[in-house]
DNA sequence: CTCCTGTTGT
DNA sequence: ACAACAGGAG
């Protein structure tokens, strides 16, 4: 796929702006177990991240593995996660999940064979946890780069994913910064109502801001 | 791809 | 009560 003009200056763009301003949670501390990043991102697919910080401490606390989980009473476990509008789901789910398997699988489509994992969770936590050169696309990344490159940016699902893995940046070390960068963008920059244009690195080239 | 599910905002 | 949302499932 050929990537748009813009796309490394926005990539270079992007690391810079997120070695500054990516928000730091709990789940996002470099020492998370593939586990604990797991139960972060199975949250947040569903729940506002500040909601999860409320309870995730505790709840990686007192559930510091699978075999916790697996051992644990579904009704503690809804506990944990009920206080502020969260879902009995995601507890029965998670069950499933510990029954099923002993450790989480290092890669994506054995990750996704699991309940209630689709391609965001599992990505996320292979490239969070163990640095994997993994695109994340979830709506505000799809919002990000309809804006910033308009048609440049494919229809289809499968289309995107090869864009985004090429939008990836070539270092190893790099790639992690990036995918959380880009989904902060698109948070606190690139929102999806009022983006911030005087905040924005991309406002002389994006098409969104440039066209209309 | 379309449909489903639980959640949130009006 | 309703539609919109955001992922995953089929």
């Amino acid at each position: 796929m050929r990537l748009p003009k813009a796309a490394s200056a926005f990539r270079d763009s992007l690391l810079q702006w997120a070695t500054e301003n990516v928000r730091e949670y709990p789940w996002r501390e470099q020492e998370r177990s593939r586990y604990e990043v797991f139960v972060a991102e199975f949250f947040l697919t569903q729940t506002p991240a500040d909601n999860v910080a409320d309870v995730y401490p505790e709840f990686v606390d007192r559930y510091p593995s699978l075999e916790a989980i697996e051992e644990a009473d579904e009704e503690d476990l809804v506990s944990v996660i009920d206080p502020l509008g969260f879902q009995r789901m995601r507890a029965r789910a998670l069950k499933s999940i510990a029954r099923s398997v002993d450790d989480l699988p290092d890669t994506t489509g054995q990750l996704r064979e699991l309940e209630r994992v689709g391609p965001y969770v599992a990505n996320a936590t292979l490239c969070f946890a163990d640095r994997s050169k993994l695109p994340i696309l979830d709506r505000n990344v799809e919002r990000v780069y309809s804006r910033v490159f308009g048609d440049r940016f494919p229809d289809s699902r499968s289309d995107r994913e090869d864009f985004c893995t090429e939008m990836l940046p070539e270092d190893p070390a790099d790639v992690r910064r990036y995918n959380l960068g880009l989904l902060d963008f698109g948070a606190i920059v690139c929102t999806k109502e009022s983006p911030r244009f005087d905040d924005c690195f991309a406002s002389e080239y994006c098409v969104y801001a440039t066209s209309g």
